[in-house]
DNA sequence: ACTCTTTTGTGTGATATACAACAAACGTAT
DNA sequence: ATACGTTTGTTGTATATCACACAAAAGAGT
């Protein structure tokens, strides 16, 4: 969602203190177990204050996967605009600030990897970045004569699991390096041949 | 601080957010310059808020001072009563907990010695801490024969200047080590002879 | 089966805060 | 001295959040 800048600052304060009790709770607790007064306590907000906002912690788990997703990718289509016509810097740029973001939020990533609702989050993920993905491809069009479909789907799968694999390895090198890495490996493999 | 009814949840937080964003300007700015949308701004708080607990802010500097000595002389008072009839562990202890506080809230302390006031705060700091002597000395009565004044207004100014010490050069040792030196430092002047 | 405790949604009136506007005081440069 | 932007307190209205209460649902233990 476009975070207004117009919005009530009690309402961003309050969310952002749940979000934050949120992702502290669920890093210490099964999902399962916690409960929204778990989150109230933490937050210093009233129990019924969460109401106001999500309808149970389903909703409140799933919006703050949204909220962490959009602003991921919000945060390297940012950079891209910046340089305007470049091609290949432009791209590993966009790719550093991905990894940057990640690296920034740590908790959160790797709470949600460790979860056992691991196969959700990585669905969630995957889904946003192959519809980022598409979108690349579409307005590139090198990729004549290959399937489409293959090439996102292969994409992806491998883009979704490297990021697994650094953030479950507690990000073993910097974004810089794993923007380099990943940058060629798909040069190797598809996009731009 | 007196009434024992539960304060309401909102003002914790905003005085909690006005406290923080004012140590961080605080830090960043001299007094004088500092502006009240400055620290609205930084708290996330709307600026008419913080008139509404703070009268100004040279107000707004002296409660935030007032704040921290009164949780520092009961961060160590509250383990003096932990342990009931302990004589020289307890002082040891208190002492201890004392630059713990004091660690723990760094920033505070240094920004408050580092500013051009600082004669304000160490004259704050200084009266705090000879009431607090002052009590701890009328308790043992084991002062015969010296001038009660004298023996406070040296024990205060000796204290304050240590702990001034201690902090502008960046707390060169362990809480633990600062307080088990000070504590030699008093057997071996006046207190319990 | 039944208690007992915890958690969940929801609602009500009270209140702290947001927002916007305002006049006065202040600072500063011309 | 004058003009002009900035900061200051203060106000009035709107609303987000509070504390608290309640009943239904869900667990947990016997």
């Amino acid at each position: 969602m476009a975070i207004g800048n117009k919005t009530d600052r009690r309402i961003l304060r309050t969310k952002e203190a749940i979000n934050r009790a949120f992702l502290e709770v669920f890093s210490e607790k099964e999902f399962d177990r916690i409960t929204i007064n778990d989150i109230s306590e933490r937050a210093n907000v009233n129990r019924g204050t969460i109401y106001l906002h999500y309808t149970d912690k389903y909703d409140l788990l799933n919006r703050c996967i949204d909220d962490h997703l959009d602003k991921m990718i919000s945060s390297c289509t940012l950079t891209k605009f910046i340089q305007e016509k470049v091609e290949e810097n432009e791209a590993i740029e966009a790719l550093k600030s991905l990894f940057n973001y990640i690296q920034e939020n740590f908790l959160f990533f790797s709470s949600m990897l460790s979860s056992q609702k691991t196969s959700v989050f990585r669905e969630r993920i995957q889904k946003t970045l192959t519809s980022s993905i598409q979108e690349k491809i579409d307005m590139q069009g090198i990729n004549q004569g290959m399937d489409k479909e293959l090439i996102i789907q292969f994409t992806a799968t491998a883009f979704v699991g490297t990021l697994e694999w650094w953030i479950m390895n507690q990000m073993p090198h910097p974004p810089e390096y794993m923007a380099d890495q990943v940058w060629t490996l798909f040069e190797r493999n598809n996009i731009n041949s």
